[in-house]
DNA sequence: AGTCGATGCCAACACCTGTTGGCAAACGTG
DNA sequence: CACGTTTGCCAACAGGTGTTGGCATCGACT
């Protein structure tokens, strides 16, 4: 497929989809608002992706590019997933999109579902003792980083949004590193 | 003040409402909906509570009855914090509401930040070693807890839902304790 | 019995939503 | 140049939203 006229128009569609979802929620972010951001009519919108759910799931599309753990040292896993993890969050706003989306959109929610599902879990698995705890294992990485990111990123609780990256990433290290590799 | 007769429908409409805004967030929360839950029209919605904005206020009006810290041996504080806060959650739709409204909701943001700074940090100032780490040790601890909450009861990660509450504080209980009273 | 406020429902408003179809201009190709 | 396709905008639809005002009914009190 070659390279067509309409792909900075798709390109700017999804640009401003993001940062409507990311500050606004699924319900409150429209097309026409996303439209204008964009400086293209709403119907392009509607030509170029179907409908609004198809938009989000465009929008939403992301990759955790979650490190090898094997290329790490065992006992630095915890903090260095947590920096990573932040890292990932502050540079983009499709995580904060869809995680503020997923609070009242199921098909949002799943797609966070899916999203510790398949890109989590593995890492998870390679890196805990017995892989059968993988599942709850990751589950709670997950609580940890979710509700850091939901403080400082949806919330905006003062304290945690203050915090510089590094401190977070060394308070919350050794509780993912707990979660990952404690006995039981 | 005597009890007048429209007091159930008050109570009704409130009682409706936290349960359209837990299950659906702010935006798709709808007074027609709620009205036709609780069995009225829904300009009564409106006349008792005025616009939507104050109803969810008053729906999202919310005690987390943390226990005094002092009758707490200061070892058992983490689990003891994180048993309570899974009940609290557990039996009360107020706080999913709440959580889910404010992920889209300034207002509701606001309110949870309120929430976290007038009920958490005084319980966690007393907790704590030094009263000036007090917000930045809420805070972690917020999202611990919050996190929590966000996998169990909003995204419904399978890993999360499934686990025992006994064992979720279990797990999660050190982490708060760590939090709470960790040097530095 | 008659009065007055409280309670409730109905119908409507103004506005906003996602979505659609048609029409004009621009483009690339023969 | 003429052709069909792509890109874009405009106008409109149908349905849903919060919100309002008017009108019937009920209850209590004089």
């Amino acid at each position: 497929m070659a390279e067509r006229r309409s792909d900075a128009t798709r390109a700017a569609i999804l640009v401003a989809a993001r940062e409507r979802f990311a500050s606004d929620g699924y319900e409150r972010a429209t097309i026409r608002a996303i439209a204008a951001d964009a400086d293209i009519d709403p119907s392009m919108v509607m030509r170029y992706y179907g409908n609004k759910e198809k938009l989000f799931a465009a929008a939403a599309e992301f990759d955790l590019q979650l490190p090898d753990v094997s290329a790490i040292p065992p006992d630095q896993l915890g903090a260095g997933l947590a920096r990573h993890f932040l890292n990932r969050w502050e540079g983009d706003d499709t995580l904060t999109a869809l995680l503020r989306a997923a609070a009242t959109n199921e098909a949002a929610a799943a797609r966070m579902r899916d999203l510790f599902g398949v890109q989590l879990l593995p890492v998870v698995a390679a890196a805990c003792p017995d892989p059968a705890d993988a599942p709850r294992r990751a589950g709670l990485v997950a609580t940890q980083m979710l509700g850091l990111a939901l403080c400082r990123f949806v919330l905006r609780l003062p304290p945690v949004v203050e915090m510089p990256a590094e401190e977070a990433a060394a308070w919350v290290g050794p509780t993912i590193q707990r979660y990952l590799t404690a006995p039981q």
